[in-house]
DNA sequence: AATGAATGAGCTTTCATTCAT
DNA sequence: AATGAATGAAAGCTCATTCAT
């Protein structure tokens, strides 16, 4: 959806409801069928969308993978390349669409959710690939806060290579 | 200055001037006095501050510390502290001032350079306390990135303890 | 008719034609098959219902009584009772559902009808109980234009007593 | 003001603030520094007008009376002139500003205030004029009444008549 | 230098109504 | 005959900013 794109990139409050209606051909009465709740409807399943879309992704990338390092190489990749082609100025969807008012108690838990899902869905790919249990945990979260982090970091200088330079700081650099 | 509370709690654009003056007591016309840029001039001193702050605090806590992994530990105890402090709703200063609209330049290269120091000056600290050259910087940014990543995860869960968890995770988890 | 009071609580401008659709059931687009001219032909619907709701009570309370003074007390006994039941909210029906738009002629032609009406059949009444022919016209506006009266200011103060004692007020105050 | 007729003539609900505000060529935004509440102050203080002027014919068509009837005779002549001027639309302005919305608990205080401070002075006047001072009340409250209701009345047909026919109505009709 | 008043573009949302099925 | 989806105009309100003093 155009309306998951425009927050990723604006954030909640940075976008006005005007703009996704034109930039989506949407006439403005319409919203409000589909999303009686307005604004925040909207927002929550535009999340709801990038979440599935990045399972998607953290999917393919260890699905096919040799060992763990291998999946997480691919992923952080595969992410570097839709920073570029969203115009290196998106960042997590999540964090865009569901966290300028922290506030709201029901983006706050849904947020929450959607990450703790994909720590544990990156753990289970690590069990399935080999990495003993308690490990798996604390590598899935050890990624997911790096990659948070890449992902902020690589929105502010713009260069999307502090993606694909995070593998390489997990697994090869000394302690 | 209390704007730039505001700001890390609600995000740039998430805040009004009207909010910000109200809650400070300055009157309204004054503002554009002393930031003649308006809003996003005022944004751009609060995270100045917000910046001086973090480092303060960065040099506070690796400056009394034995080795790199007690300073760090040292950093995370005192960041959970300061986000319980302020209601378990901010995040990190620079970010939510200066990031929901990644379109302005301005904003997007203070926030890279404001990064930047952070990560030379943990480094900086690696290195007084023993650490190796390039294993310093490896260290720095991954300490970073990590640092990153368990703030925006705490403000979606509420617990500052994901920020106390994070020197374990980084020194004590196999890999 | 549902409709009829929410008219009668928020006066036709004051109630939205979703709110009566939501608090009756009655799915959205069915309105327009009986009701063409939407909801103006609603709102007149509703007061022809109020009327002859308002005819009956008048009748009951004359239709029992002794004397003229008798009847009214009981109207205004009646009427106080309704309008604690509604809520202490509600007024004169007619006056809800048509005058908000005056501007509106056919609203107006009816509402004047509907008042006429109402004071013919006091009159009559008045008339069938005794009082001589021109006194019983008169007597009959007086009672209704007080009662008008009575019913806002009884809006007013919520105090449904405003309206029991308009006959002390009519028959027994000294001039 | 113009705001104050605007609502006389369609209700609280029934007139847009674009519409008053463009009436009265103010600009959007400037409303709301002068009425901070919004549409509901600028009512309140539109009523409150209303209702100082109302409390002026009243003290004028009393003021120079050789009796209590006569004033009463005055008052509804002036108040009939009024209805004609305002072009046979208009109805009690506070009924008119207020009582869309009964809901609203702040606008039933204000408006029987205004209603008892009417019937005070009325009486006030009453008892100047040799009226005995229970009998003042009643028939002060009786006029007030009388009045409300042949507002609505000559609203609905039309007829400032209406208005005119009221004094013969209290004083002259027999009972 | 300092400010409260003023501004109009924009905000999110609701409205009464029409239409394709 | 009946209806949920669709619609754009308008609703009340807030915004960041400018300006006369």
């Amino acid at each position: 959806m155009t309306a998951a794109r425009l927050f990723q990139e604006k954030g909640f409050n940075g976008v006005g409801l005007t703009e996704i209606l034109t930039a989506t051909g949407v006439p403005k009465g319409s919203l409000y069928h589909h999303f009686p709740g307005g604004k925040p409807d909207l927002a929550l399943e535009a999340a709801e969308l990038a979440h599935r879309e990045t399972l998607r992704i953290i999917d393919d990338a260890f699905g096919s993978a040799a060992d763990f390092e291998a999946g997480a190489a691919t992923l952080f990749y595969k992410l570097a390349k839709l920073f570029d082609l969203m115009g290196k100025t998106a960042g997590c969807p999540i964090s865009q669409i569901l966290f300028d008012g922290a506030e709201d108690a029901t983006f706050r838990t849904a947020t929450a959710r959607y990450f703790e899902t994909w720590m544990a869905t990156i753990a289970a790919h690590a069990e399935r690939l080999g990495v003993d249990g308690a490990v798996a945990d604390a590598q899935a979260k050890r990624l997911f806060l790096t990659l948070q982090g890449a992902w902020t970091l690589a929105r502010a200088t713009g260069r999307s290579d502090t993606l694909r330079e995070v593998p390489a700081l997990l697994f090869a650099a000394p302690r």
